[in-house]
DNA sequence: TTGATTTTGCAACCTGATTGCAGAAATCTT
DNA sequence: AAGATTTCTGCAATCAGGTTGCAAAATCAA
């Protein structure tokens, strides 16, 4: 079985069991974020998927948020980017992690094994999400 | 001395120490962050000032920001807020704090004794900034 | 097959952010 | 004080990302 069957077989699997129907475009655009090394934006894969229509990538990617099988990060570049959750069941706070948007290059890089930190937060405010964005240099671009 | 006069006073003080020249405008534009209860978009300022264009908000603003008077937080509203930093000399990380988006009624709340938690970045990584907003439900729309 | 429902592409629209330009205001020079 | 220069401000236009309406295409159900 190639690469991409493997992929799609499990965009497949995982989008059945969140409740969405595993049409051709949502499985491409489900594997694009496979394949991805970090957080994309619509514009990428608008860029990368050049057949699917930029209003049909964002209505897959909010469904996909709907049913949380991904998470958009805010990262202040002006453009939402979006990953595959890989939490088991939800996309909970607990299955989330720091990401790093470097102002030169305006690449964003996911730091997987640092989870948000818990915070205690005052009376009577109930947390459903949250957005931790450091913001500076990555390594290639540390020195301009 | 009135309260308004107060506030300018300090805000010309601070603009001086920072090598802004305070122009009326821009006091005008201090002051306003000086009064508000939580940071504020460039919408709220033009409804609050209405004498003043966006567009010299906008600059006021950007201005503030270079030299370190205000911090912006993408809360993922769509509208960059703004608020003043109150550390001595810098916008460090270490004089900022969390903030909490409300997914209901859309105010955005400072949790100023709540600092942002140190973080441990991979070599090579430098931070400049950072966003971390937890987004949920305030008090007044728990129920919604 | 036929009719209903869902999905997709295209084009238009909206909103917030940003810029070009010219007049107004402040500053400098002599 | 008058003219030259620089800075600041308002207006209008532009830009980019996000979002929606609508009709055609694809899928599903009887």
């Amino acid at each position: 079985m190639k690469k991409q069957e493997i992929l799609f077989a499990e965009a497949e699997t995982r989008m059945c069991s969140r409740g969405v129907k595993p049409t051709a475009v949502r499985l491409l655009v489900f594997s694009a974020l496979q394949m991805a090394a970090r957080p994309v934006s619509v514009a990428d894969l608008e860029t990368c998927l050049q057949t699917v229509d930029k209003s049909t990538i964002f209505r897959t990617l909010t469904l996909f948020l709907e049913h949380h099988l991904i998470h958009g990060i805010e990262d202040g570049s002006g453009s939402v980017k979006y990953e595959l959750c890989h939490g088991e069941w939800d996309c909970s706070v607990r299955d989330m992690h720091l990401h790093f948007f470097c102002e030169h290059c305006h690449r964003t890089f996911c730091f997987k094994d640092m989870p948000i930190p818990e915070v205690d937060l005052p009376e009577g405010f109930a947390m459903r999400g949250v957005n931790f964005v450091i913001k500076g240099l990555c390594p290639d671009c540390a020195d301009k």
